[in-house]
RNA sequence: UGGGGUGUCGCCAAGUGGUAAGGCAGCGGGUUUUGAUCCCGCCAUUCGGAGGUUCGAAUCCUUCCACCCCAG
C-alpha cells in the first residue's frame, strides 16, 4: 500500500493499533493539545483500550506568550479528551525539565556546542518521569503521537521509521530506553499526516486543523537566539575568516552553531567571491568564530566523527559493520561503516564526507528502515585540518 | 601644498547620454518538534553636494566636498 504524501487513501483499512492484552487493559496517552496525540488516542480507543490522557506542562513562565500557548494547548487537550470522552490528568514537570533537559541545553551552549534538547526530552521526561507516571496511575502502556514505528523483533522492541518519511520522528527517539519502548504505542507510526488531520477532521476534534507545533519541545517557537540570551551571557569576539581576515564580531560563540549563515553579518569584501559566509569552527581559546564562504567548502565537511557513549536499540555490534546514519533530523540516510570502541563509544566513517557535522547533535544509525541507535558526537575529522589551512 | 586617483543601496559591485544589473548583509514568509541548512518574497524615483549642457545625464561640463596614493 504506497501512496504519495498528498493523496490519502482514506477508503484503505485504517491500520488500528494492537488491541489491549486483556479487555481492561489501560493505556495512558500523552495529550499535547495537537492533532497528533489527539488522534493517537482515538485509535487506541477505537482499538478497546481503557485510554486515559495525560497533559504535561513541562516549561513555566508568565513573562511571554508562551504562557499563553501552554495555556491554550492545555484547553485543547482538554477538548479533545471531552470529545473522546476520556478522563485527563495533567501534570508538571517542570522541575524534571529544568534539571534533567534544560540544564544540559545551558550546559552544552557554555561549552560552545549545539545540544539537542528535544532527544532527553523524550528520554528523560517523556519516555521517564512521564511514563513512569502512566505506571503510577495503572496503566500498562504509555502512548504518544510520535511519527515512529515500534515493532516486535526477535531481539526486543525495534524502532521503526514512520511510514510518512516527511514525517518521520525516530531520530529524536532514538535514546529512549529499550525497557520503555516496550511498554510504548505509537499508533501513527503508518499513517501519514493527511491521513491524520482526515481521521481527527471526521471524529470531529476540533484540533483537526491546528498547525503544526515547531520549536523546542514545551519552549516552542520563539526567537532563538533572543531566547538564549536570557540564559546565557554574550561574550563578543572576532569573527575571522580560515586565512586569518578580520571581518566582524560575533556576539558570543554560544549562539552560533557549525555550517550557520544568518546574523554573521558579513557583506561584500573586495577580492572575495560573492558568496554567503558559513560558521566552520568555534575556536574557544580565542573566542575566535572561523567562518568560511561557499555552501560546501571543504572545512564544512567531515568524514569521520566521533561519538559519546553508544545507546543501542537493537543487540549491541562489536565488529565493524556497514549501515546508514544521521547527523541530523530530517537528514537523508548516509551510507557509514561504524565501529564500537571498548569503551562504548562508536567511531563513524562516512562513504561520502557530511557537512556541518556538529558536536552536541547526535549521530544515529539505521538498518533500512530500523533505528539501530545513536549517541551524541563529540568529535568529528575533517578533510583538511584547519590548522594546516591557517 | 603640488601631481594622480576614487566617490552608485549597510558592504562588494555592474553600468561611459536613454531613463539604476547582480552578489553579500538585513528584513518578512515557507519548510521544520533541536540548532542549522534550504526555498520564496522584499530591499537605491536614485547614483558625494550644487549648478549647467541636452528631448533625455550615474554617465558630458563647471564648481565645491570627502577619501586614497605619490611627491614632500
Amino acid at each position: 500500500m504506497t501512496t504519495s504524501p498528498g493523496e490519502a487513501h482514506y477508503n484503505a483499512p485504517m491500520p488500528l493499533p494492537p488491541p489491549p492484552p486483556d479487555s481492561s487493559a489501560r493505556v495512558i496517552v500523552g495529550l499535547s493539545g495537537g492533532v497528533d496525540s489527539a488522534v493517537a488516542a482515538l485509535l487506541l480507543k477505537q482499538s478497546g483500550w481503557d485510554v486515559q490522557g495525560l497533559f504535561l506542562s513541562n516549561w513555566e513562565e508568565e513573562d511571554d506568550d508562551a504562557y499563553c500557548t501552554a495555556a491554550r494547548d492545555f484547553q485543547d487537550a482538554r477538548a479533545v479528551a471531552g470529545e473522546l470522552g476520556i478522563v485527563l490528568h495533567r501534570v508538571s514537570f517542570a522541575a524534571e525539565y529544568r534539571e534533567r533537559v534544560f540544564a544540559h541545553f545551558l550546559r552544552e551552549h557554555h561549552a560552545g556546542r549545539t545540544p539537542n534538547p528535544d532527544v532527553l526530552c523524550n528520554r528523560e521526561i517523556k519516555f521517564g518521569v512521564a511514563l513512569g507516571w502512566a505506571r503510577r496511575l495503572g496503566a500498562s502502556h504509555f502512548a504518544t503521537g510520535h511519527y515512529a514505528r515500534l515493532e516486535g523483533a526477535a531481539d526486543g522492541p525495534a524502532l521503526c521509521k514512520a511510514h510518512d518519511g516527511a514525517k518521520d520522528q525516530s531520530y529524536f527517539l532514538h535514546a529512549v530506553a529499550r525497557t520503555e519502548l516496550a511498554a510504548t504505542l505509537m499508533p501513527l507510526g503508518e499513517l501519514h499526516k493527511n491521513e491524520v488531520r482526515e481521521l481527527a477532521r471526521r471524529a470531529g476534534l476540533p484540533v483537526f486543523d491546528k498547525p503544526d507545533s515547531t520549536g523546542i519541545c514545551f519552549i516552542g517557537e520563539r526567537p532563538f537566539r533572543e531566547f538564549l540570551a536570557r540564559y546565557v551571557a554574550k561574550t563578543p569576539g572576532p569573527i575571522e575568516s580560515a586565512d586569518g581576515e578580520h571581518l566582524g564580531m560575533h556576539e558570543g560563540l554560544a549562539f552560533y552553531t557549525l555550517g550557520q549563515r544568518e546574523g554573521l553579518h558579513i557583506g561584500g569584501r573586495c577580492g572575495r567571491a560573492q558568496a554567503p559566509w558559513y560558521v566552520a569552527a568555534k575556536d574557544a581559546a580565542r573566542n575566535t568564530l572561523i567562518v568560511v564562504q561557499g555552501h560546501d567548502h571543504p572545512l564544512l565537511v567531515s568524514r569521520e566523527l566521533g561519538t559519546g557513549r553508544w545507546h543501542w536499540l537493537a543487540n549491541a555490534r562489536r565488529e565493524p559493520f556497514r549501515c546508514t546514519v544521521k547527523v541530523r533530523y530530517r537528514q537523508s540516510d548516509q551510507a557509514a561503516r561504524l565501529e564500537a570502541r571498548p569503551d562504548g563509544t562508536m567511531h563513524v566513517v562516512f562513504d561520502e564526507p557530511q557537512r556541518a557535522v556538529t558536536p552536541g547533535q547526535y549521530a544515529v544509525a539505521y538498518d533500512g528502515e530500523r533505528c539501530l541507535g545513536g549517541a551524541v558526537i563529540e568529535s568529528l575529522a575533517r578533510r583538511e585540518r584547519l590548522s594546516a589551512a591557517a
